[in-house]
DNA sequence: AGCAATTAAATTGCATACAATCTAATTTTA
DNA sequence: TAAAATTAGATTGTATGCAATTTAATTGCT
């Protein structure tokens, strides 16, 4: 009977890390939607131009899908066609490598490094909106990364 | 320049909460595909028989697709189709309400119900594979819950 | 009763995710 | 060096998510 029940509990869904991680992430990037509606850009999107801009500062060893890919834990099925949005947008070039043709190069346009300005407030204005104190957000960042190291 | 400095940490990926949702949220649901793939379900799917298991225990007012997508906070766009391809999986069904024609009354096949005895493990097993102790999992899953409950 | 407003699902359209496969370019190795 | 193995992206197919719209049924209101 107590087998049962803890069997029971287990499945319960309010139980279960995977569902709250599910839900937390769908309902935070909802949060954010309507902000980057306004920057023309879906939160994947968003992502990839978080990644983009931080490049400008510090350089990868190559600026390609692949590297992008293990950044974002994304692959080129999911890339490619996201990539191909953002060159429509005029925000992002991408060029073959002359090294390796193989290989995609990722670079901004002016458009797409202008728009960083605008980027700027959307993170700090959903922390403000959002009510929770920073150094939760900030405890908890830490606690997902650690899973995410563990898991992945 | 320090305020140059904050706005650019703020949009490191890295200092992202919702980054780090969105990449354990995919990582955690990776674990679980090849789980969930002996049983022959997606892990929304999963979600869904998660509730129909529960609502067997506990059953709610009633058991429609908007008492479903309130639990797992999806819409109709998500589940409809989700649970045709349940009902085509024979694990659930689909009829009509009789007190009120637009409502879809969700209940489990036999097989629906006999799915659970193979389920059961899952949990536990990704509990134990990951080598997360079970209270840091737990604690986790307390603060995600209260996050959810803010930002929704 | 009769019609407007509301409501539950379904549908449509677009953008992910991701496994699996394919293609082309580069490396390795016999 | 020439074929085999590897690698980077692209493509294909399936299943979500979700906003917006549509359809059908029910409620409210006069």
């Amino acid at each position: 009977m107590k087998q049962v029940d803890e069997q029971e509990a287990l499945l319960q869904l309010d139980n279960q890390l995977c569902f709250m991680l599910y839900a937390c992430s769908r309902a935070v990037t909802k949060a954010y939607r309507p902000k980057l509606e306004t920057l023309g850009l879906t939160y994947p999107q968003y992502l990839v131009m978080l990644v983009l801009w931080e490049w400008q500062r510090q350089p990868p060893e190559q600026a390609s899908v692949k590297a992008l890919g293990e950044r974002l834990l994304l692959d080129s099925g999911t890339l490619t066609p996201l990539l191909k949005r953002l060159e429509q947008l005029g925000l992002v070039e991408r060029r073959r490598a002359v090294h390796d043709e193989r290989e995609r190069v990722l670079a901004l346009t002016e458009a797409g490094m202008q728009l960083k300005q605008q980027a700027a407030s959307v993170p700090q204005t959903l922390l403000c909106e959002s009510g929770v104190p920073a150094e939760e957000i900030s405890r908890l960042r830490q606690e997902l990364a650690q899973l995410l190291a563990r898991v992945c």
